[in-house]
RNA sequence: GGCCCCUUCAUCUAGCGGUCCAGGAUGCAAGGUUUUCAUCCUUGUCACAGGGGUUCGAGUCCCCUAGGGGUCACCA
């Protein structure tokens, strides 16, 4: 049995760092037909914000990673915390230390003057006479004195801390609530977690949880510390990168599994793949194949997988999704040939609704340059003409009516298509650029196409008197 | 600063002592397809941080240097 947890703090938004060890570990315990479970770490009350676990539970819900049971929240569990540091005060492995906070500054600045790592010195740990008056104490674990504390990570390999790096944390507060990582040790072994895959931040809290597992008897599971995400250039991730907040890539038009196969090859792989869905990341993703070094973002990467993702979405699902950016075409009638077009041509699907807008929109201004480069010579009078053709053509409802209409027009013109073309497309979407003009006029239909052409001939007249 | 971790193309990575004059992908460049743009296809561009060892043989093992990162709270 697997079981693996995701454990943020509600002090912001889920960043994709965090989405990338959730997914490392969702992906494990479902591999082995585990738990993932989750676990919301608000015990320090004056930071966290019920805001802060909405909005990673809706991400969670956005990238349709499923976990066990309830979110597990620490402040409920304020009571059993206080159970094991009774017991471990019971039994002599924690103790009551009566330094002010003021006084352990102190100590901290004759430490670092002296240049030596600061560091708790002790002094109340086998102390047996009257408690100073006035100080509500707090409660420290016994780490050990000498010798080094040794783990396996499943990544980084064999770690041994010197025991000197670990001095005799606080496992409660003056105010008796437990800290960090107190709660995490005993949540763990609690919850039952074989597997802990976590940011390498955590690296050092580690030997301070395994002296609680070891005080409190409990069995340790196996660590992974995976690399952090670096940004661009190999600086620390910022918002400066693009968006970190996950739910803004769902603002900005990426599908969630694009976003979570960019966030699985970052530092994993499986030989030259790159594209997985989830069911073969479920076959191949084993946390003992993460690198360890930290991988830098990379954005282009993520629109490349976002491009294809679109490619290969079913029309009827990128219909729903694009009501999110306020294109309705569920039951639109040119639905389908509207997608087949615009999923080839787009990598996100902000960018679809505008372009999407841009076609069924008559255009409200032409781009300068494109009429510029459009309008000379007699592309006016060819204009003219061509709504002629439009207007007493017979059939006309498919892309190939309209393409044969077009070819038989510059056929009788004896004409290049670019003559033709060129203004077309401004009158029809404003610019050059953009999709096939059969499919457009096909689209929107002879009517408006008429209205199209006829504005921007009106539009020309009109400029051209002024 | 102490301690720890890391170092293959611009970026993500393959490589687990010989099959590597280092492979794939993104990006970029060129060409083809296209009435335009995009897609797509083809080709090209680009790397083992540096220095010592070990070995018949090192990108792969060891050491040093440099660079990057993490961490040293009554935060999580």
């Amino acid at each position: 049995m697997v079981v693996t947890r995701f454990a943020p703090s509600p002090t912001g938004f889920l960043h994709i760092g965090g989405l990338r060890t959730a997914l490392f570990n969702y992906l494990w315990a479902r591999r082995n037909g585990g738990e993932f479970k989750l676990r919301i770490e608000d015990t320090d009350m004056s930071r966290n914000s019920a805001e802060a676990t909405k909005a990673i539970l809706e991400a969670f819900e956005w990238v349709r990673m499923d976990y066990d049971g309830e979110p597990v929240y620490q402040s409920d569990r304020f009571d059993l915390y206080r159970s094991y540091i009774t017991q471990l005060l019971d039994e002599g492995k924690a103790y009551y230390c009566y330094m002010s906070k003021e006084e352990l500054d102190r100590l901290r600045e004759e430490q670092m003057a002296r240049k030596e790592r600061p560091r708790y010195d002790g002094r109340y740990r086998d102390f047996n006479g009257e408690p100073p008056k006035g100080v509500e104490p707090v409660v420290r674990i016994k780490a050990p004195l000498e010798g080094e504390i040794v783990f396996e990570d499943g990544i980084k390999g064999t770690m041994a801390i010197s025991a000197e790096e670990v001095d005799d944390f606080i496992i409660a507060r003056s105010d008796g609530t437990p800290t960090y990582n107190f709660v995490v040790a005993v949540d763990d072994a609690l919850m039952g977690m074989t597997d802990v895959i976590r940011g390498d931040d955590h690296l050092y809290n580690t030997p301070k949880q395994i002296v609680v597992y070891e005080a409190l008897g409990f069995k340790l599971p196996r660590f992974y510390h995976v690399p952090m995400i670096l940004g661009e250039g190999g600086r620390k991730l910022s918002k400066r990168d693009g968006a970190a907040d996950v739910m803004d890539y769902k603002r900005a038009g990426y599908l969630p599994e694009a976003l979570l196969n960019f966030l699985v090859r970052l530092g994993w792989s499986h030989g030259d793949q790159e594209i997985f869905t989830m069911e073969e990341m479920l076959e191949h993703f084993d946390p003992s194949d993460i690198n360890a070094s930290a991988s830098q973002y990379n954005p282009d990467k993520l629109l490349w997988l976002n491009s294809h993702y679109i490619k290969n979405s079913s029309n009827e699902r990128l219909a729903s999704l694009l009501e999110d950016f306020g294109v309705y075409l569920l039951a639109h009638d040119k639905r389908e040939i509207l997608l087949d077009i615009f999923k080839e041509r787009c990598k996100t699907l902000k960018e679809m609704a505008e372009q999407i807008t841009e076609v069924l929109q008559t255009p409200k201004e032409y781009d300068e340059k494109a009429l510029k480069k459009a309008m000379k010579g007699e592309a006016l009078q060819i204009l003219a003409k061509f709504a002629e053709k439009v207007e007493s053509a017979e059939e006309l409802h498919l892309p190939t009516d309209y393409h044969s209409l077009m070819e038989s027009f510059v056929e009788e013109l004896q004409i290049g298509f670019g003559k033709i073309g060129m203004p077309l497309r401004v009158a029809l979407i404003g610019r050059l650029g953009g999709p096939d003009l059969s499919d457009v006029m096909s689209i929107i239909g002879r009517e408006e196409t008429l209205k199209r052409v006829e504005k921007l001939i009106g539009y020309m007249k009109e400029k051209d008197a002024s």
